[in-house]
DNA sequence: ACAGACCGCGCC
DNA sequence: AAAGGGCGCGGTCTGT
Protein backbone atom coordinates (compact mmCIF):
# COMPACT_ATOMS: atom_id res chain seq x y z
CA UNK A 1 0.00 0.00 0.00
CA UNK A 2 1.14 3.89 -0.94
CA UNK A 3 2.45 5.53 1.77
CA UNK A 4 -0.07 8.31 1.95
CA UNK A 5 -2.08 9.58 5.01
CA UNK A 6 -5.86 8.64 5.57
CA UNK A 7 -7.97 10.00 7.55
CA UNK A 8 -9.77 6.89 8.96
CA UNK A 9 -9.78 3.46 9.82
CA UNK A 10 -12.50 1.52 10.38
CA UNK A 11 -12.37 -1.61 11.91
CA UNK A 12 -15.23 -3.91 13.42
CA UNK A 13 -14.10 -7.19 15.90
CA UNK A 14 -16.31 -9.95 16.63
CA UNK A 15 -14.39 -11.80 19.00
CA UNK A 16 -14.29 -15.45 18.23
CA UNK A 17 -14.60 -18.04 21.31
CA UNK A 18 -11.68 -17.90 24.04
CA UNK A 19 -9.07 -16.00 21.86
CA UNK A 20 -6.32 -17.21 23.30
CA UNK A 21 -4.26 -13.96 23.62
CA UNK A 22 -5.69 -12.73 20.18
CA UNK A 23 -8.23 -10.93 18.91
CA UNK A 24 -9.45 -11.39 15.60
CA UNK A 25 -12.13 -9.55 13.55
CA UNK A 26 -12.88 -7.54 10.38
CA UNK A 27 -10.93 -5.07 9.55
CA UNK A 28 -11.29 -2.31 6.85
CA UNK A 29 -9.34 0.79 5.33
CA UNK A 30 -11.32 4.21 4.23
CA UNK A 31 -9.62 7.52 3.35
CA UNK A 32 -11.46 10.60 4.84
CA UNK A 33 -14.03 11.11 2.70
CA UNK A 34 -15.28 7.94 3.06
CA UNK A 35 -13.79 6.35 0.21
CA UNK A 36 -12.72 2.28 0.71
CA UNK A 37 -9.37 1.94 0.34
CA UNK A 38 -9.20 -1.97 -0.75
CA UNK A 39 -11.63 -4.27 -0.01
CA UNK A 40 -11.92 -5.11 3.63
CA UNK A 41 -10.07 -7.89 5.71
CA UNK A 42 -10.87 -10.93 8.20
CA UNK A 43 -8.25 -11.41 10.28
CA UNK A 44 -7.50 -13.80 12.74
CA UNK A 45 -4.92 -12.01 14.63
CA UNK A 46 -5.52 -8.73 14.44
CA UNK A 47 -2.34 -6.95 16.15
CA UNK A 48 0.61 -7.16 13.61
CA UNK A 49 -1.85 -5.46 10.98
CA UNK A 50 -2.87 -2.89 13.42
CA UNK A 51 0.39 -2.20 14.21
CA UNK A 52 1.72 -1.90 10.64
CA UNK A 53 -1.04 0.56 9.76
CA UNK A 54 -0.78 2.48 12.74
CA UNK A 55 3.26 2.84 12.12
CA UNK A 56 2.63 3.65 8.72
CA UNK A 57 -0.49 5.73 8.46
CA UNK A 58 -0.93 6.80 12.30
CA UNK A 59 -4.93 6.72 11.23
CA UNK A 60 -8.30 6.81 13.91
CA UNK A 61 -9.09 3.84 15.00
CA UNK A 62 -12.87 3.13 14.81
CA UNK A 63 -13.94 0.37 16.56
CA UNK A 64 -17.28 -0.60 18.39
CA UNK A 65 -15.81 -0.54 22.01
CA UNK A 66 -12.32 0.05 23.16
CA UNK A 67 -12.15 -1.85 26.63
CA UNK A 68 -13.33 -4.85 24.42
CA UNK A 69 -10.56 -4.54 22.12
CA UNK A 70 -7.58 -2.40 23.17
CA UNK A 71 -6.41 -4.56 26.14
CA UNK A 72 -5.49 -7.49 24.16
CA UNK A 73 -3.69 -5.31 21.44
CA UNK A 74 -1.79 -3.78 24.69
CA UNK A 75 -1.11 -7.11 25.50
CA UNK A 76 0.27 -8.06 22.18
CA UNK A 77 2.23 -4.86 22.21
CA UNK A 78 0.23 -2.92 19.62
CA UNK A 79 -0.45 0.84 20.99
CA UNK A 80 -2.51 3.17 19.30
CA UNK A 81 -2.72 7.10 19.17
CA UNK A 82 -6.07 7.86 18.55
CA UNK A 83 -9.77 5.98 18.34
CA UNK A 84 -13.14 6.93 17.78
CA UNK A 85 -15.28 4.91 20.31
CA UNK A 86 -18.76 4.41 19.18
CA UNK A 87 -20.11 2.68 22.24
CA UNK A 88 -19.31 6.18 24.21
CA UNK A 89 -20.07 7.97 21.34
CA UNK A 90 -23.40 6.58 21.21
CA UNK A 91 -24.26 7.33 24.53
CA UNK A 92 -22.99 10.38 24.84
CA UNK A 93 -25.22 11.44 21.66
CA UNK A 94 -28.07 9.38 23.20
CA UNK A 95 -27.95 10.87 26.82
CA UNK A 96 -27.66 14.31 25.33
CA UNK A 97 -30.94 13.54 24.08
CA UNK A 98 -32.33 12.47 27.56
CA UNK A 99 -32.48 8.95 26.33
CA UNK A 100 -29.85 7.41 29.16
CA UNK A 101 -29.61 3.75 30.28
CA UNK A 102 -30.98 2.54 26.85
CA UNK A 103 -29.03 -0.45 25.18
CA UNK A 104 -25.87 0.97 23.48
CA UNK A 105 -26.92 -1.18 20.70
CA UNK A 106 -29.36 1.59 19.51
CA UNK A 107 -32.03 -0.52 17.18
CA UNK A 108 -31.97 3.12 15.14
CA UNK A 109 -28.26 2.63 14.76
CA UNK A 110 -28.73 -0.92 13.36
CA UNK A 111 -30.99 -0.17 11.11
CA UNK A 112 -29.09 2.53 9.28
CA UNK A 113 -26.59 -0.30 9.80
CA UNK A 114 -28.25 -2.49 7.86
CA UNK A 115 -29.99 0.23 5.23
CA UNK A 116 -33.34 -0.09 6.79
CA UNK A 117 -35.92 2.34 7.85
CA UNK A 118 -35.08 4.16 11.07
CA UNK A 119 -38.13 3.60 13.75
CA UNK A 120 -38.58 7.02 15.10
CA UNK A 121 -38.53 5.67 18.44
CA UNK A 122 -36.34 2.74 18.94
CA UNK A 123 -37.81 -0.17 21.70
CA UNK A 124 -36.02 1.14 24.88
CA UNK A 125 -35.19 -2.67 25.57
CA UNK A 126 -33.40 -4.81 23.64
CA UNK A 127 -34.43 -8.23 23.06
CA UNK A 128 -32.16 -11.16 23.74
CA UNK A 129 -31.78 -12.29 20.11
CA UNK A 130 -31.22 -9.17 18.43
CA UNK A 131 -27.87 -9.05 17.50
CA UNK A 132 -25.85 -5.85 18.82
CA UNK A 133 -22.88 -3.75 17.67
CA UNK A 134 -21.66 -2.87 20.68
CA UNK A 135 -21.78 -6.44 22.50
CA UNK A 136 -19.87 -8.19 19.88
CA UNK A 137 -19.78 -11.19 22.29
CA UNK A 138 -23.02 -11.69 22.78
CA UNK A 139 -24.52 -12.75 19.47
CA UNK A 140 -22.65 -12.64 15.56
CA UNK A 141 -24.46 -10.22 13.10
CA UNK A 142 -26.91 -11.28 11.02
CA UNK A 143 -26.16 -12.85 7.73
CA UNK A 144 -25.70 -10.41 5.04
CA UNK A 145 -24.32 -7.88 7.54
CA UNK A 146 -20.99 -6.34 6.55
CA UNK A 147 -19.64 -5.56 9.75
CA UNK A 148 -17.28 -2.76 8.38
CA UNK A 149 -19.95 -1.55 6.79
CA UNK A 150 -22.13 -1.28 9.61
CA UNK A 151 -19.33 0.27 11.95
CA UNK A 152 -18.86 3.43 8.86
CA UNK A 153 -22.49 3.13 8.84
CA UNK A 154 -22.99 4.08 12.90
CA UNK A 155 -20.08 6.01 12.82
CA UNK A 156 -21.47 8.68 9.74
CA UNK A 157 -24.64 9.04 11.52
CA UNK A 158 -22.75 9.74 14.82
CA UNK A 159 -20.64 12.25 13.02
CA UNK A 160 -23.97 13.94 12.14
CA UNK A 161 -25.49 14.07 15.22
CA UNK A 162 -22.41 15.31 16.83
CA UNK A 163 -23.34 18.37 13.95
CA UNK A 164 -26.53 18.70 15.09
CA UNK A 165 -26.39 19.22 18.58
CA UNK A 166 -26.55 23.22 20.05
CA UNK A 167 -22.57 22.79 20.15
CA UNK A 168 -21.16 20.61 17.89
CA UNK A 169 -17.99 21.74 18.13
CA UNK A 170 -18.02 21.04 22.03
CA UNK A 171 -19.05 17.56 21.23
CA UNK A 172 -16.60 16.79 18.84
CA UNK A 173 -14.34 17.89 21.22
CA UNK A 174 -16.26 15.49 23.94
CA UNK A 175 -16.28 12.42 22.16
CA UNK A 176 -12.40 12.90 20.96
CA UNK A 177 -11.51 13.47 24.65
CA UNK A 178 -13.93 10.31 25.76
CA UNK A 179 -12.26 8.35 23.45
CA UNK A 180 -9.03 9.01 24.17
CA UNK A 181 -9.69 8.48 27.57
CA UNK A 182 -10.77 5.30 26.85
CA UNK A 183 -7.49 4.71 25.51
CA UNK A 184 -5.34 6.24 28.53
CA UNK A 185 -7.90 3.81 30.71
CA UNK A 186 -6.44 0.65 29.10
CA UNK A 187 -2.88 1.58 28.90
CA UNK A 188 -2.98 2.49 32.27
CA UNK A 189 -4.68 -0.56 33.57
CA UNK A 190 -1.96 -2.38 31.21
CA UNK A 191 0.89 -0.33 32.89
CA UNK A 192 -0.46 -0.52 36.69
CA UNK A 193 0.76 1.63 39.08
CA UNK A 194 3.93 0.59 41.02
CA UNK A 195 2.89 -1.10 44.05
CA UNK A 196 5.34 -2.09 46.18
CA UNK A 197 3.60 -5.44 48.30
CA UNK A 198 6.12 -5.61 50.98
CA UNK A 199 5.57 -1.72 52.15
CA UNK A 200 2.03 -2.61 52.11
CA UNK A 201 2.26 -5.97 54.16
CA UNK A 202 4.77 -4.82 56.51
CA UNK A 203 2.02 -1.29 57.13
CA UNK A 204 -0.64 -4.17 57.38
CA UNK A 205 1.22 -6.29 60.11
CA UNK A 206 2.35 -3.51 62.21
CA UNK A 207 -1.62 -2.55 62.62
CA UNK A 208 -2.81 -5.15 62.22
CA UNK A 209 -0.64 -8.11 63.31
CA UNK A 210 0.44 -11.12 61.26
CA UNK A 211 -1.97 -12.64 58.56
CA UNK A 212 -4.80 -14.56 60.12
CA UNK A 213 -5.38 -18.06 59.21
CA UNK A 214 -8.74 -18.11 56.21
CA UNK A 215 -11.68 -17.47 58.37
CA UNK A 216 -9.92 -15.53 61.68
CA UNK A 217 -9.94 -12.29 62.74
CA UNK A 218 -6.41 -10.55 62.90
CA UNK A 219 -5.01 -10.58 66.18
CA UNK A 220 -5.38 -6.23 66.95
CA UNK A 221 -8.88 -6.95 65.64
CA UNK A 222 -9.39 -9.70 68.37
CA UNK A 223 -8.01 -7.62 70.52
CA UNK A 224 -10.34 -4.97 69.91
CA UNK A 225 -13.23 -6.70 70.01
CA UNK A 226 -12.62 -8.25 73.46
CA UNK A 227 -11.63 -4.79 74.90
CA UNK A 228 -15.17 -3.23 73.26
CA UNK A 229 -17.39 -5.94 74.59
CA UNK A 230 -16.13 -5.67 77.94
CA UNK A 231 -16.49 -1.75 78.30
CA UNK A 232 -19.94 -2.59 77.28
CA UNK A 233 -20.33 -5.09 80.23
CA UNK A 234 -19.37 -8.29 78.99
CA UNK A 235 -22.39 -8.37 76.46
CA UNK A 236 -22.64 -9.98 73.50
CA UNK A 237 -21.81 -7.30 70.56
CA UNK A 238 -20.37 -7.42 67.26
CA UNK A 239 -18.54 -4.35 66.19
CA UNK A 240 -18.95 -5.66 62.51
CA UNK A 241 -22.82 -4.90 63.01
CA UNK A 242 -24.00 -1.59 63.54
CA UNK A 243 -27.63 -2.60 65.06
CA UNK A 244 -25.63 -4.51 67.53
CA UNK A 245 -23.92 -1.92 68.54
CA UNK A 246 -26.90 0.18 68.53
CA UNK A 247 -28.30 -2.55 70.57
CA UNK A 248 -25.32 -3.05 72.92
CA UNK A 249 -24.92 0.83 74.09
CA UNK A 250 -28.52 0.67 74.84
CA UNK A 251 -28.50 -1.84 77.33
CA UNK A 252 -25.65 -0.27 78.53
CA UNK A 253 -27.83 2.85 78.89
CA UNK A 254 -26.30 5.02 75.90
CA UNK A 255 -28.92 6.15 73.30
CA UNK A 256 -26.97 6.31 69.80
CA UNK A 257 -29.01 7.25 67.18
CA UNK A 258 -26.27 5.07 64.50
CA UNK A 259 -22.75 4.05 64.49
CA UNK A 260 -21.31 6.70 62.32
CA UNK A 261 -18.01 7.33 63.55
CA UNK A 262 -18.94 11.36 63.81
CA UNK A 263 -21.99 10.31 65.68
CA UNK A 264 -19.82 7.98 67.82
CA UNK A 265 -17.28 10.70 68.06
CA UNK A 266 -19.53 12.85 70.63
CA UNK A 267 -20.50 9.91 72.54
CA UNK A 268 -18.60 9.87 75.96
CA UNK A 269 -18.10 5.94 76.88
CA UNK A 270 -15.17 3.93 77.38
CA UNK A 271 -16.66 1.53 74.23
CA UNK A 272 -16.11 4.68 72.03
CA UNK A 273 -12.48 4.60 71.74
CA UNK A 274 -11.56 1.01 70.78
CA UNK A 275 -15.23 0.78 68.65
CA UNK A 276 -13.61 3.89 66.79
CA UNK A 277 -10.19 2.06 66.10
CA UNK A 278 -11.98 -1.51 65.32
CA UNK A 279 -13.49 0.06 62.56
CA UNK A 280 -10.89 2.00 61.11
CA UNK A 281 -8.77 -1.26 61.24
CA UNK A 282 -11.44 -3.34 59.86
CA UNK A 283 -11.63 -1.61 57.13
CA UNK A 284 -8.24 -1.65 55.84
CA UNK A 285 -8.20 -5.29 56.51
CA UNK A 286 -11.23 -5.61 54.64
CA UNK A 287 -11.00 -4.03 51.87
CA UNK A 288 -7.14 -3.62 51.56
CA UNK A 289 -6.44 -6.44 52.76
CA UNK A 290 -3.60 -9.01 52.18
CA UNK A 291 -6.53 -10.66 49.55
CA UNK A 292 -6.67 -7.31 48.28
CA UNK A 293 -3.07 -7.24 47.60
CA UNK A 294 -3.41 -11.18 45.71
CA UNK A 295 -6.27 -9.81 43.99
CA UNK A 296 -5.12 -6.72 42.30
CA UNK A 297 -0.93 -6.47 42.27
CA UNK A 298 1.33 -8.61 40.16
CA UNK A 299 4.53 -8.52 39.45
CA UNK A 300 4.88 -4.92 41.92
CA UNK A 301 1.87 -3.11 40.25
CA UNK A 302 -1.40 -2.62 40.92
CA UNK A 303 -4.11 -3.48 38.22
CA UNK A 304 -7.18 -1.76 38.49
CA UNK A 305 -9.92 -1.92 35.83
CA UNK A 306 -11.43 1.78 34.74
CA UNK A 307 -14.65 1.95 33.74
CA UNK A 308 -14.88 4.86 30.99
CA UNK A 309 -18.54 5.77 30.51
CA UNK A 310 -19.29 4.40 33.80
CA UNK A 311 -20.70 7.82 35.42
CA UNK A 312 -23.24 10.01 33.83
CA UNK A 313 -21.43 13.17 34.73
CA UNK A 314 -18.58 11.92 33.08
CA UNK A 315 -16.18 10.84 35.99
CA UNK A 316 -14.77 7.47 35.52
CA UNK A 317 -15.93 4.52 37.80
CA UNK A 318 -13.62 1.47 38.31
CA UNK A 319 -14.45 -2.07 38.92
CA UNK A 320 -12.75 -4.25 41.45
CA UNK A 321 -9.99 -2.63 43.12
CA UNK A 322 -11.50 0.16 44.62
CA UNK A 323 -8.96 1.96 42.71
CA UNK A 324 -10.71 5.16 43.28
CA UNK A 325 -10.71 5.04 46.80
CA UNK A 326 -7.19 4.49 48.01
CA UNK A 327 -6.91 5.40 51.15
CA UNK A 328 -4.08 7.23 51.89
CA UNK A 329 -2.17 5.27 54.50
CA UNK A 330 -2.01 2.65 51.74
CA UNK A 331 0.19 5.87 49.82
CA UNK A 332 3.14 4.52 51.11
CA UNK A 333 3.14 1.43 49.07
CA UNK A 334 3.36 3.68 45.47
CA UNK A 335 7.11 3.99 44.93
CA UNK A 336 8.74 4.96 41.65
CA UNK A 337 11.16 2.24 40.52
CA UNK A 338 14.62 2.90 40.58
CA UNK A 339 15.96 5.68 38.75
CA UNK A 340 12.46 7.03 37.89
CA UNK A 341 9.97 9.15 39.77
CA UNK A 342 5.99 9.79 40.14
CA UNK A 343 5.08 12.87 38.91
CA UNK A 344 2.09 13.66 40.96
CA UNK A 345 -0.29 16.15 39.54
CA UNK A 346 -3.68 17.57 40.64
CA UNK A 347 -5.52 20.15 39.74
CA UNK A 348 -6.09 22.64 42.56
CA UNK A 349 -9.50 23.41 43.78
CA UNK A 350 -10.84 22.70 40.54
CA UNK A 351 -15.07 22.92 40.99
CA UNK A 352 -15.03 26.31 41.28
CA UNK A 353 -12.74 27.70 38.66
CA UNK A 354 -14.65 25.54 36.40
CA UNK A 355 -17.76 27.33 38.11
CA UNK A 356 -16.10 30.53 37.50
CA UNK A 357 -15.17 29.46 33.74
CA UNK A 358 -18.70 28.26 33.21
CA UNK A 359 -20.77 31.19 34.71
CA UNK A 360 -18.45 33.33 33.25
CA UNK A 361 -18.16 34.99 36.33
CA UNK A 362 -15.51 38.21 36.31
CA UNK A 363 -15.16 38.63 39.54
CA UNK A 364 -14.94 34.93 40.71
CA UNK A 365 -12.17 34.74 37.68
CA UNK A 366 -10.20 37.26 39.20
CA UNK A 367 -10.47 35.37 42.57
CA UNK A 368 -9.60 32.29 40.96
CA UNK A 369 -5.94 33.99 39.50
CA UNK A 370 -4.66 33.29 42.78
CA UNK A 371 -3.11 29.92 43.72
CA UNK A 372 -4.96 29.32 46.71
CA UNK A 373 -8.79 29.89 45.73
CA UNK A 374 -10.23 29.65 49.02
CA UNK A 375 -7.47 31.62 50.63
CA UNK A 376 -8.11 34.76 47.82
CA UNK A 377 -12.07 34.22 48.04
CA UNK A 378 -11.51 34.22 52.13
CA UNK A 379 -9.66 37.92 51.29
CA UNK A 380 -11.78 39.10 48.99
CA UNK A 381 -14.95 38.24 50.88
CA UNK A 382 -14.71 36.47 54.44
CA UNK A 383 -12.61 38.62 56.61
CA UNK A 384 -9.73 36.02 55.31
CA UNK A 385 -11.28 33.18 56.97
CA UNK A 386 -10.47 30.20 54.72
CA UNK A 387 -12.59 27.74 56.58
CA UNK A 388 -15.95 29.75 56.16
CA UNK A 389 -14.88 30.77 52.79
CA UNK A 390 -14.37 26.66 51.33
CA UNK A 391 -17.75 25.98 52.99
CA UNK A 392 -19.87 28.82 51.45
CA UNK A 393 -18.15 27.74 48.24
CA UNK A 394 -19.00 23.77 48.46
CA UNK A 395 -22.33 24.63 49.35
CA UNK A 396 -22.98 26.32 46.59
CA UNK A 397 -21.72 23.65 44.74
CA UNK A 398 -23.67 20.51 46.09
CA UNK A 399 -27.00 22.49 47.91
CA UNK A 400 -25.51 21.92 51.31
CA UNK A 401 -27.06 24.16 53.97
CA UNK A 402 -25.30 22.43 57.50
CA UNK A 403 -22.94 24.12 59.65
CA UNK A 404 -24.50 27.32 59.23
CA UNK A 405 -23.95 27.32 55.39
CA UNK A 406 -26.68 29.46 55.06
CA UNK A 407 -25.74 32.95 56.01
CA UNK A 408 -22.11 32.07 54.07
CA UNK A 409 -23.68 31.49 50.86
CA UNK A 410 -26.04 34.74 50.88
CA UNK A 411 -22.65 36.54 51.42
CA UNK A 412 -21.54 34.38 47.89
CA UNK A 413 -24.53 35.51 46.45
CA UNK A 414 -24.18 39.15 46.98
CA UNK A 415 -20.85 38.96 45.48
CA UNK A 416 -20.75 36.59 42.92
CA UNK A 417 -24.42 36.35 41.82
CA UNK A 418 -23.12 34.90 38.10
CA UNK A 419 -21.45 32.28 39.36
CA UNK A 420 -24.24 31.03 42.74
CA UNK A 421 -27.04 31.80 39.84
CA UNK A 422 -25.65 29.68 37.45
CA UNK A 423 -25.72 26.94 39.76
CA UNK A 424 -28.54 27.86 41.17
CA UNK A 425 -30.73 28.13 37.77
CA UNK A 426 -29.53 24.20 37.21
CA UNK A 427 -30.90 23.54 40.91
CA UNK A 428 -34.37 24.93 39.19
CA UNK A 429 -33.84 22.90 36.20
CA UNK A 430 -33.38 19.88 37.71
CA UNK A 431 -37.08 20.45 40.56
CA UNK A 432 -38.97 21.30 37.51
CA UNK A 433 -37.82 17.77 36.00
CA UNK A 434 -35.18 19.91 33.02
CA UNK A 435 -32.04 18.43 32.03
CA UNK A 436 -28.78 20.21 32.45
CA UNK A 437 -25.12 19.70 30.66
CA UNK A 438 -21.54 19.94 31.15
CA UNK A 439 -19.65 22.78 29.44
CA UNK A 440 -19.25 20.03 26.50
CA UNK A 441 -22.28 18.57 26.73
CA UNK A 442 -22.54 16.10 29.17
CA UNK A 443 -26.44 15.58 29.50
CA UNK A 444 -28.09 14.31 33.42
CA UNK A 445 -30.62 12.42 33.30
CA UNK A 446 -34.32 12.63 33.15
CA UNK A 447 -35.59 11.84 36.30
CA UNK A 448 -37.64 8.55 36.67
CA UNK A 449 -41.43 8.08 36.33
CA UNK A 450 -41.59 7.29 40.03
CA UNK A 451 -39.88 10.83 40.67
CA UNK A 452 -42.42 12.12 38.34
CA UNK A 453 -45.32 10.21 40.19
CA UNK A 454 -44.40 11.76 43.63
CA UNK A 455 -44.17 15.20 42.65
CA UNK A 456 -47.37 15.11 40.51
CA UNK A 457 -49.10 13.48 43.77
CA UNK A 458 -47.67 16.17 46.08
CA UNK A 459 -49.78 18.77 43.66
CA UNK A 460 -52.95 17.20 43.45
CA UNK A 461 -55.39 18.93 45.14
CA UNK A 462 -56.40 16.06 47.57
CA UNK A 463 -52.51 15.45 48.55
CA UNK A 464 -51.92 15.46 52.37
CA UNK A 465 -49.25 17.31 53.93
CA UNK A 466 -47.34 13.90 54.21
CA UNK A 467 -47.84 13.76 50.11
CA UNK A 468 -46.58 17.52 49.75
CA UNK A 469 -43.53 17.02 51.83
CA UNK A 470 -42.59 13.60 49.98
CA UNK A 471 -42.86 15.82 46.70
CA UNK A 472 -41.36 18.88 47.77
CA UNK A 473 -38.28 16.99 49.21
CA UNK A 474 -37.84 14.50 45.81
CA UNK A 475 -37.69 17.83 43.81
CA UNK A 476 -35.20 19.38 45.96
CA UNK A 477 -32.74 15.98 46.24
CA UNK A 478 -33.21 16.05 42.05
CA UNK A 479 -32.42 19.74 42.27
CA UNK A 480 -29.34 19.18 44.19
CA UNK A 481 -28.08 16.33 41.57
CA UNK A 482 -28.25 18.49 38.52
CA UNK A 483 -26.85 21.58 40.42
CA UNK A 484 -23.42 19.89 41.36
CA UNK A 485 -24.19 17.76 37.80
CA UNK A 486 -23.04 21.15 35.67
CA UNK A 487 -19.82 21.63 37.80
CA UNK A 488 -19.19 17.63 38.25
CA UNK A 489 -19.42 17.01 34.88
CA UNK A 490 -17.84 20.06 33.27
CA UNK A 491 -14.88 19.60 35.84
CA UNK A 492 -14.83 15.88 34.17
CA UNK A 493 -15.26 17.37 30.78
CA UNK A 494 -11.71 19.21 31.83
CA UNK A 495 -9.57 16.51 33.12
CA UNK A 496 -10.56 13.99 30.53
CA UNK A 497 -9.44 16.82 27.79
CA UNK A 498 -6.16 17.17 30.28
CA UNK A 499 -5.45 13.62 29.89
CA UNK A 500 -6.00 13.56 26.31
CA UNK A 501 -3.61 15.90 25.63
CA UNK A 502 -1.46 15.11 28.24
CA UNK A 503 -1.06 11.41 27.02
CA UNK A 504 -0.70 12.61 23.29
CA UNK A 505 2.17 15.17 24.14
CA UNK A 506 4.06 12.63 26.62
CA UNK A 507 4.30 10.02 23.29
CA UNK A 508 4.92 12.67 20.86
CA UNK A 509 7.86 14.35 23.40
CA UNK A 510 8.74 12.37 26.45
CA UNK A 511 8.24 8.71 25.07
CA UNK A 512 10.06 6.93 28.77
CA UNK A 513 7.12 8.61 30.76
CA UNK A 514 4.18 6.35 31.02
CA UNK A 515 0.61 7.14 32.57
CA UNK A 516 0.16 5.40 35.59
CA UNK A 517 -3.19 6.20 37.63
CA UNK A 518 -5.85 9.04 36.84
CA UNK A 519 -8.72 9.74 39.42
CA UNK A 520 -11.07 12.72 39.06
CA UNK A 521 -8.69 15.51 39.17
CA UNK A 522 -4.96 14.03 39.49
CA UNK A 523 -3.07 12.57 37.03
CA UNK A 524 0.31 9.90 38.48
CA UNK A 525 3.11 9.58 35.57
CA UNK A 526 5.66 7.15 35.87
CA UNK A 527 9.27 8.06 34.14
CA UNK A 528 12.95 8.12 34.87
CA UNK A 529 14.42 11.02 37.10
CA UNK A 530 16.06 12.24 34.24
CA UNK A 531 12.37 13.49 32.50
CA UNK A 532 11.11 14.43 34.96
CA UNK A 533 11.49 18.42 34.46
CA UNK A 534 9.77 17.37 30.73
CA UNK A 535 7.26 16.11 32.40
CA UNK A 536 6.19 18.84 34.15
CA UNK A 537 6.70 21.09 31.43
CA UNK A 538 4.23 19.31 29.55
CA UNK A 539 1.81 19.08 32.17
CA UNK A 540 1.70 23.00 32.74
CA UNK A 541 1.18 22.85 28.36
CA UNK A 542 -1.69 20.15 28.89
CA UNK A 543 -3.67 21.96 31.57
CA UNK A 544 -3.46 25.65 29.05
CA UNK A 545 -4.52 23.49 26.05
CA UNK A 546 -7.70 21.52 28.23
CA UNK A 547 -8.79 24.77 29.18
CA UNK A 548 -8.62 26.63 25.99
CA UNK A 549 -10.14 23.22 24.53
CA UNK A 550 -13.28 23.36 26.76
CA UNK A 551 -13.56 26.91 27.89
CA UNK A 552 -12.37 28.92 25.01
CA UNK A 553 -10.47 32.04 25.80
CA UNK A 554 -11.45 31.82 29.74
CA UNK A 555 -9.81 34.39 31.80
CA UNK A 556 -9.90 31.91 34.68
CA UNK A 557 -6.71 29.99 35.69
CA UNK A 558 -6.82 26.64 36.29
CA UNK A 559 -3.16 25.71 37.77
CA UNK A 560 -2.20 22.06 38.61
CA UNK A 561 0.11 21.47 42.10
CA UNK A 562 2.70 19.09 40.49
CA UNK A 563 5.27 16.78 42.85
CA UNK A 564 8.07 15.11 42.21
CA UNK A 565 8.51 12.25 44.30
CA UNK A 566 9.83 8.64 44.67
CA UNK A 567 6.48 7.44 46.92
CA UNK A 568 3.02 8.98 46.34
CA UNK A 569 2.61 9.62 50.36
CA UNK A 570 5.09 12.50 49.58
CA UNK A 571 3.24 14.57 47.00
CA UNK A 572 1.18 17.04 49.18
C1' DA B 1 -28.11 -20.86 49.77
C1' DC B 2 -28.62 -16.80 47.39
C1' DA B 3 -30.05 -11.97 46.08
C1' DG B 4 -30.72 -7.49 47.22
C1' DA B 5 -31.36 -3.69 50.65
C1' DC B 6 -29.12 -1.09 53.91
C1' DC B 7 -25.18 0.66 56.52
C1' DG B 8 -20.89 2.87 56.95
C1' DC B 9 -16.72 4.45 55.09
C1' DG B 10 -12.89 5.18 51.69
C1' DC B 11 -11.70 8.52 47.77
C1' DC B 12 -12.74 12.93 44.74
C1' DA C 1 -36.36 28.01 56.50
C1' DA C 2 -33.97 24.06 55.33
C1' DA C 3 -31.95 21.53 51.94
C1' DG C 4 -24.74 18.36 51.29
C1' DG C 5 -22.91 15.97 44.97
C1' DG C 6 -20.58 11.41 42.79
C1' DC C 7 -18.87 6.61 43.20
C1' DG C 8 -17.20 1.14 44.98
C1' DC C 9 -16.89 -2.04 48.35
C1' DG C 10 -17.52 -5.32 52.17
C1' DG C 11 -20.15 -6.12 56.09
C1' DT C 12 -24.83 -7.51 58.09
C1' DC C 13 -29.62 -8.47 57.75
C1' DT C 14 -33.96 -9.75 55.52
C1' DG C 15 -36.76 -12.07 52.30
C1' DT C 16 -37.27 -15.89 49.32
Amino acid sequence: MPRRTIGFVLVFVVPRGGGAGRVAGHLGVFTEDGTPAGEPEWLDDLAPRVAELERTHRPRWVWPHTADIYPDLLRSGVRVERCHDLALAEGLILNYHGRHGEPRALAAAWARARGLPVPDDPPPVRREDQPTLFEPDRSPLPDGVDPVRAAVTVHGGQQRAAGEVEHPDRMRVLIAAESAGALAAAEMSHAGLPWRADVHEALLAELLGPRPAPGARPARLAELAEKIAAALGGRQVNPDSPASVVRAFAAAGVDVPSTRAWVLREVDHPAVEPLLEYKELARLYAAHGWSWLESWVRHGRFHPEYVVGGVVSGRWATRGGAALQLPRALRSAVRAEPGHVLVVADAAQLEPRVLAALAGDARLAEVAAAGDLYASLAADSFAGDRARAKVAMLSAMYGGSSGGAGPLLAVLRRRFPDAVGYVEAAARTGEQGGLVRSRLGRTSPPPSAAWREMIGGGSRPEADETAQRRSLRAARDWGRFTRNFVVQGSAADWAAALLAVLRRRLSARVSAAELVFFQHDEVLVHCPEAVADAVCAELCSAAEEATRLVFGATPVRFPLDVHVVTCYADAK
